[in-house]
DNA sequence: TCAAGTCGGTGCGAAAGCGCACGCTGCCGC
DNA sequence: GCGGCAGCGTGCGCTTTCGCACCGACTTGA
């Protein structure tokens, strides 16, 4: 199914009856405070599922999944996933290996939320979202990326400003375009090196492609 | 077996061969940076366990397991649990549903660390903690806190001053006494209530204690 | 082609947190 | 009972981020 900009796949504590398998499309696990501010919590591209919580045995988590990035997903009804993560086979280890890797993206977010300047912040989320698309393009907005960092778009103007400058993207009018990777990676944080490393660790199969 | 505070049961990227069940000790998930700085990932108590990553697949993390409160705990090699976890019974249930409460305590850590001030984020941390003890004492200095929460020390002096004279706490070189738990949680914010409310629904059978 | 709306740039003052330095005090061990 | 030290209090300047306000520029559609 298409899955265009901000389509909401699940709000908060909805009961998950489906779960999604995003081709090119990237869909961020939000969550949105009582004031209305936000945190991006993870961000899920091709390498994974919405909808852990499903298998996991809670059918519901207290954030969003909304989709930052349009493309297409497969969708699959819950029961069909859970008759087959009953088989208790290949496809459960996936699963439960992936889940994995999902926390210790969760975990370095909270990290680089502590620790690290917008900056540095941009840098990482940037390159999270770049190794979940094909090309160097991005289609996005500094208003949405300053609610996925959960900073303002002022802050996010000027860190972008200083990477233009650096000659590391280039963007105009929500389109961004990454000129030097290498260059991204080396102004972003350890958190990003530390994510890259376990979803390699984790999930070998991915690094092939 | 006994956990002295301060006992290290992973560093970042051990494989881990136990999986550890605490009784009346306390154990947090630290993140250390190479800079030497950390961050407290989430905290884990009797209602939880140390080393999921085991049966997730991952037999790793890139955290550290320290022992927060001193106490015991029980210790199981990791192939015994293993052999439990694959007969897919209500144990694998169990634990998959634990490793989901966590993952909210994890992404709900990530979403303070944006948007809350120190002072919250000390309540949160002290009911946290409290809810994983029985009584209302905590042995605890500052710099311990201030370690666990990424502040400077001197940030956590100031917190639990405002808290003391308000009449919510009482302390003395690191003995921590909670006076007035429900004013506690009037101070803290929302994340506390949502990571309390998940694990009571995940794990219903611990309400009952 | 022009009006309207979205997107991004900039400039304040205020607040929170940091790094550092120094000093006090209650506790523990000799 | 007394020294030493761990644990806590406090002050100060600096940096980062925030909140707000306003403006300019590009895009889109009637």
């Amino acid at each position: 199914m298409a899955l265009p900009l901000g389509k909401i796949l699940y709000e908060s504590g909805d009961t998950q009856r489906h779960v999604f398998f995003p081709t090119d499309a990237i869909v961020s696990l939000l969550y949105v405070m009582e004031s209305g501010a936000s945190a991006e919590i993870s961000v899920v591209g091709n390498e994974g599922i919405i909808g852990v919580s499903l298998f996991m045995g809670g059918e519901s988590t207290p954030s969003r999944a909304i989709v930052q990035s349009a493309g297409t997903a497969y969708r699959l009804l819950g029961e069909r996933l859970m008759e087959e993560f009953n088989r208790h086979g290949e496809l459960q280890n996936l699963l439960l290996r992936y889940t994995q890797a999902l926390i210790t993206q969760m975990s370095q977010t909270a990290v680089c939320n502590r620790h690290h300047g917008i900056d540095q912040q941009l840098c990482r989320w940037l390159l999270l979202s770049l190794d979940r698309l094909s090309g160097n393009r991005l289609i996005m907005t500094q208003e949405l990326i300053a609610n996925m960092l959960g900073v303002r778009r002022e802050g996010v103007t000027e860190a972008a400003g200083k990477l233009q400058r650096a000659g590391v993207i280039n963007y105009r009018r929500g389109h961004i375009e990454v000129l030097d990777r290498s260059k991204l990676e080396e102004m972003s944080c350890e958190c990003y090196a530390v994510v890259k490393r376990e979803t390699d660790r984790l999930l070998p199969y991915l690094s092939a492609r």
